[in-house]
DNA sequence: CAGCGATGCGTACACTCGTACACATGGGAT
DNA sequence: ATCCCATGTGTACGAGTGTACGCATCGCTG
């Protein structure tokens, strides 16, 4: 809003945020833990985000921007000529490449939506941001097909602690690109 | 394991635990909670399951054979003549068919299994059971990719709040199915 | 410069939780 | 008949939580 006396405060604390549901999940998510990831007092949290929900909205956000970055900077995603089922293939390989870690603290926020009504618009923002990248290269109803399989392959390796399968995912993937 | 004066108490917990994920979500789950929910002492729920861990695990397992009896019940899964696109997304339709609070829950149960290790491998059974039954239709490889896409599919209609297009998943998942 | 609202800070309270533990009881083994 | 242990019960404690509230401090506004 107007001016603070640390106007990165705010932000500050939704890295914290972020960086708690990494460590231990949204289960250990308080107020006290992220005020004392974010290094401020615990009234400070509470009075920027009123309710928890409110900083897992702020938090989902920004890994949304993220990852929206991430798929931006994939140019191949825009070139008709290139294979978009195995560009997408690679693209979740990146993503897997890192480790677990950063794949488990973003689906985790994505997920919380499931038992959290207030998170629905922003998990469907992300949902409907990719979907109309995709469509340049697709009709819209295939480009939310392949954004569903890719979830469901990502999950597959998530839930049961598989290993991605690249090739496989390109293969399954084409199919539904057509 | 042997006699029990309450040969039914286990189970009872159980489906307290059940029906309490239903109404409060994972968040809502204590011992305290499903002691209330099973009409039986705190002391009883912590001495049958030492962890919520255990009582998850075995939450979900039950969870996991109601939803294999709906597909076992479903004969045309086996018939080579039948559309296994099209029943398969009639499944889902009839998935959705009594409210979202069914697919809320047992969704619930089976994401839970990113950030608890142990209930990976209950996690893994279910996807490996229902692929097992898929694959007398199909080879494996095509089998997991038609469940990941429909999980893909539910978690759509689930997090962003949509309705769910039985049309639109029969065709999607015939693209895969070849 | 005076005041006022936004922002920041510290503390206290009521509540829930997991856990531990002492004790009761019934059934199967010897 | 006796004993032992699995099972069942009640209670207490310490830790952690959300929330509220009073006070401090800064910056804009008039």
């Amino acid at each position: 809003m107007t001016r603070r006396y640390d106007p990165e405060r705010r932000g500050r604390i939704i890295d914290a945020a972020i960086r708690v549901v990494g460590a231990k999940g949204i289960a250990g998510l308080s107020h006290r833990s992220v005020a004392a990831e974010a290094d401020v007092p615990l009234g400070s949290t509470t009075y920027h985000f009123a309710s928890l929900d409110e900083l897992l909205i702020a938090a989902l956000r920004r890994s949304n921007e993220n990852f929206a970055e991430v798929m931006r900077e994939c140019e191949a995603l825009t070139d008709p000529a290139a294979d978009l089922a195995g560009e997408l293939a690679g693209l979740l390989g990146e993503y897997f490449s890192g480790g677990r870690g950063r794949a488990e603290l973003e689906y985790e926020l994505y997920l919380a939506a499931l038992r959290r009504p207030a998170l629905r618009p922003v998990a469907a923002e992300w949902t409907d941001g990719t979907a109309e990248l995709l469509s340049r290269r697709t009709d819209p109803a295939t480009a939310r097909a392949l954004i569903a399989l890719m979830d469901g392959i990502c999950l597959q390796v998530l839930l049961t602690g598989g290993e991605y399968d690249e090739a496989y995912a390109r293969e399954m993937l084409g199919r539904v690109a057509g």
